[in-house]
DNA sequence: GCCAACGTTGGC
DNA sequence: GCCAACGTTGGC
């Protein structure tokens, strides 16, 4: 079983959200490296944190759990979507999703920059300047030393 | 709103 | 296949 970091922005869809839904499918991802890691590496059982992006502040917010291989994204054949890609057909489809679980929302969201100073946490990946990529793996270590935090 | 990082597009 | 221009992400 894997660790990953997966970003969303809390104004288009929080871990407030997925705590409602309980399940959704984690839609949109429109990067090539993403996809990629999606379909090769991501897999049902996998556990994930889900990451407050562009928000004050942005950081931790909560774990949730894949529960399902990547499939077609259906945004992408929907014209009505904001992730629909002409491009795409339902033969040669171009993107992935997968689902999602809400495991459980942390008691506080634990900031990027908190993050940042931490000595095993500094060296996340979403730590890298620039790092852009919606999914992103975290080690046991990581996972580890983040659920250790106070607080959490 | 600024801007760094970097992925994507498209001319050649 | 190179590379400049452009677009997007996302912290600050």
């Amino acid at each position: 079983m894997r660790h990953w970091l997966m970003k969303s922005e809390p104004s288009v869809y929080s871990i407030a959200d997925l705590r409602r839904e309980v399940r959704a499918m984690w839609e949109g991802c429109r990067n090539y490296l993403v996809r990629n890691r999606l379909r090769d590496e991501v897999r049902p059982g996998d556990m994930a944190f889900f990451y407050h992006s562009n928000s004050q502040p942005s950081g931790i917010a909560g774990i949730m759990e894949v529960v399902s291989e990547a499939y077609p994204d259906p945004t992408q054949f929907d014209p009505e979507s904001p992730y629909f890609d002409p491009k795409a057909t339902r033969e040669n489809p171009r993107w992935l999703a997968v689902d999602v679980e809400f495991v459980r929302e942390f008691a506080r969201v634990v900031p990027l920059a908190e993050l940042k100073e931490h000595p095993v946490l500094g060296g996340m990946e979403v730590c890298r300047r620039g790092q852009r990529l919606s999914v992103l793996p975290v080690t046991t270590d990581e996972w580890d030393a983040v659920l250790a935090l106070p607080g959490v």
